[in-house]
RNA sequence: GGGCCUGUAGCUCAGUCGGUAGAGCAGGCGGCUCUUAACCGCAAGGUCCAGGGUUCGAAUCCCUGCAGGCCCGCCA
């Protein structure tokens, strides 16, 4: 005997010759299409007020779909099938199929395989509707088989790294993203109706602004410049503002060089809008209307409960609370915002964030907010008026001195959104950019980790832009905000994985430890 | 980056005190003309994540590495 074949190969090379012994009885093993199909679930409709035991007499459809399972009985069969719309089998009988036809279908079929099939609608005497099959083609062999029938794929890495196969095993994966999708969808009708102008812009540009972030680097042969990769998309829609477009919004990816956990990714998308005329309060109104719409939207793909408990909490208006006020209250410390930065630090730290000793007094208090506030904030709520040196985009606040206007969204100690009456006073944007240039000294290597300096944006500015208001959400976010998922990895289809290394042996450190 | 946990057949999982590998599903063969994780019988299927160490003997104990999950820290 030859070396041992493992198990695995010897399942794929089964599947394969049962195709090929098809191929050589004339059948097509991937045919070109099934012309006519009609999905499963409009035929399980067609059946629903047929009793046991009956047909549609005289009916043919045509459907196509994986093969779910066999359960053969001698001279009759019955092949769940499984099609994006539903689940419905097909009664494969001699007394239909023809002595050769019959055996021929059971001897190429196997769990996992795409099949068209024809027949007439019944419902079966134990009153599952049926198509009782009077042919049945193969239309693409699986060549490995599908996870086990029951529990489906478990293995959490497998699952990320074979999507499709966790995308065939279950149907409420699938679930997920046409929720996801319906989301989006929604998001553009919200917007549109609005007025809102949906654009796009570049994803390649030399400085990577508009949010806090390390960049991914890239290089540019033709230019021979490097490039970075886009880490928000607010700066190039607020140069539309200064053109004359008054609504726009683009639903884009962003990348940001970043840890990958539960509610992070490095490439995320993001929805910015920005809105002439209008300020951050007239923003905050329009959020409401969004994500109260996308409750709704959402919830045809939720159980009755969560959906309406979700549909509950997004019902305008939704309470708001000043950032100062609330980091005062939770911390229990009264002007904490005016303690000097090295203060802030120790605080900081003694809360158990890890902080470096160089971070900015805003970058501090963001610490502070985060641990004493943020996770408390489990309904939708909106925080108001940070301190003017986190947000170096947003415009000094009308009333408050030492603020700027500017609101986030929070909801299950997650962020979803945020938003600012927009900074449009090119001298006050030149001064804030520099302000957040990372302090001389400090080192670190942190050093792309600012907002960086956007000198064309100063320019544009210059030539004048509306007031505005403006607007970013995470579009995964407000996915596992609304489909009830815990981890960003069951909204984004394909997410990273480190890449898996040749298991050569690898040299022993200790080597020969004795 | 720190802590905890996981990795055994294609899939889902057992594996006791360290004694040389098990089940179910899928696949193969046989039976069965209304099943619903169909059922019944037979046979087969293994790089126990990788490498090293301890030991007469390692899936099991120790070390290192790889991959993943959860928690913490951090950017949304």
């Amino acid at each position: 005997m030859g070396p041992v074949v493992p198990s695995g190969e010897t399942l794929t090379e089964e599947r394969r010759s049962k195709r090929d012994r098809l191929k050589a009885s004339g059948g097509l093993a991937y045919p070109y299409g099934f012309p006519g199909r009609v999905p499963l679930a409009s035929v399980r409709s067609e059946l629903a007020t047929q009793p046991p035991g009956s047909e549609l007499a005289g009916v043919s459809r045509r459907v196509a779909g994986r093969v779910q399972t066999i359960r053969q009985h001698g001279k009759t069969a019955f092949v769940p099938l499984r099609d994006q719309s539903g689940e419905l089998q097909l009664f494969l009988r001699v007394d239909d199929l023809g002595e050769k036809g019959y055996q021929t279908a059971l001897d190429t079929l196997d769990p996992g395989d795409l099949v068209g099939a024809e027949g007439v609608p019944v419902v079966t005497r134990r009153g599952e509707p049926s198509i009782r099959a009077t042919s049945v083609v193969l239309l693409a062999k699986a060549l490995r088989p599908p996870p086990e029938k029951w529990h489906g794929l478990q293995d959490p890495e497998a699952r990320l790294r074979q999507r499709y196969v966790d995308l065939l095993s279950s149907p409420e994966v699938v679930r997920t993203f046409e929720g996801r999708s319906a989301l989006v969808a929604e998001m553009r009708r919200y917007l549109s109706a609005q007025g809102f102008q949906e654009v796009e812009t570049p994803v390649l540009g030399r400085v990577a602004s508009g949010g806090l972030a390390h960049p991914f680097v890239t290089h540019y042969r033709f230019l021979e410049e490097d490039f970075r990769l886009r880490v928000a998309l607010e700066l190039p829609l607020k140069r539309l503002l200064v053109g004359g477009m008054e609504r726009v919004f683009e639903i884009g990816k962003v990348f940001r060089n970043e840890d990958l956990d539960a509610d992070h990714s490095p490439e995320f998308t993001m929805m910015e809008l920005y809105w002439a005329y209008a300020d951050y309060t007239d923003v905050r109104k329009l959020v409401e209307g969004l994500t109260q719409d996308l409750a709704k939207a959402a919830a045809p793909f939720l159980p009755k409960e969560e959906a309406e408990a979700r549909v509950r909490d997004f019902t305008p208006p939704y309470p708001t609370v000043d950032y100062v006020e609330a980091l005062e209250k939770e911390s229990g410390i009264s002007g904490i915002v005016e303690l000097p930065r090295e203060r802030l630090v120790e605080l900081a730290r003694a809360a158990g964030a890890k902080v470096p000793e160089s971070m900015s007094h805003g970058g501090a208090l963001d610490k502070l907010f985060g641990h004493y506030v943020e996770s408390r904030l489990v309904h939708p709520t909106f925080v108001l008026d940070y301190p003017l040196e986190t947000t170096p985009l947003a415009k000094r606040h009308r009333s408050k001195p030492g603020r700027v206007e500017r609101f986030e969204l929070f909801y299950r100690g997650m962020e979803l959104g945020n938003a600012y009456s927009e900074l449009n006073d090119p001298d006050d944007q030149e001064e804030r950019f520099r302000a957040q240039l990372p302090p001389p000294a400090a080192g670190g290597g942190e050093g792309e980790e600012s907002y960086a300096y956007d000198e064309d944006f100063v320019e544009a500015l210059r030539y004048g832009m509306p007031p505005a208001g403006g607007l970013g959400m995470g579009v995964d976010r407000l996915a596992m905000a609304f489909l009830g998922r815990p981890s960003i990895k069951d909204v984004i289809l394909f997410p990273p994985t480190r890449s898996l290394k040749s298991s050569g042996p690898t040299p022993a450190p200790g080597a020969g430890a004795s």
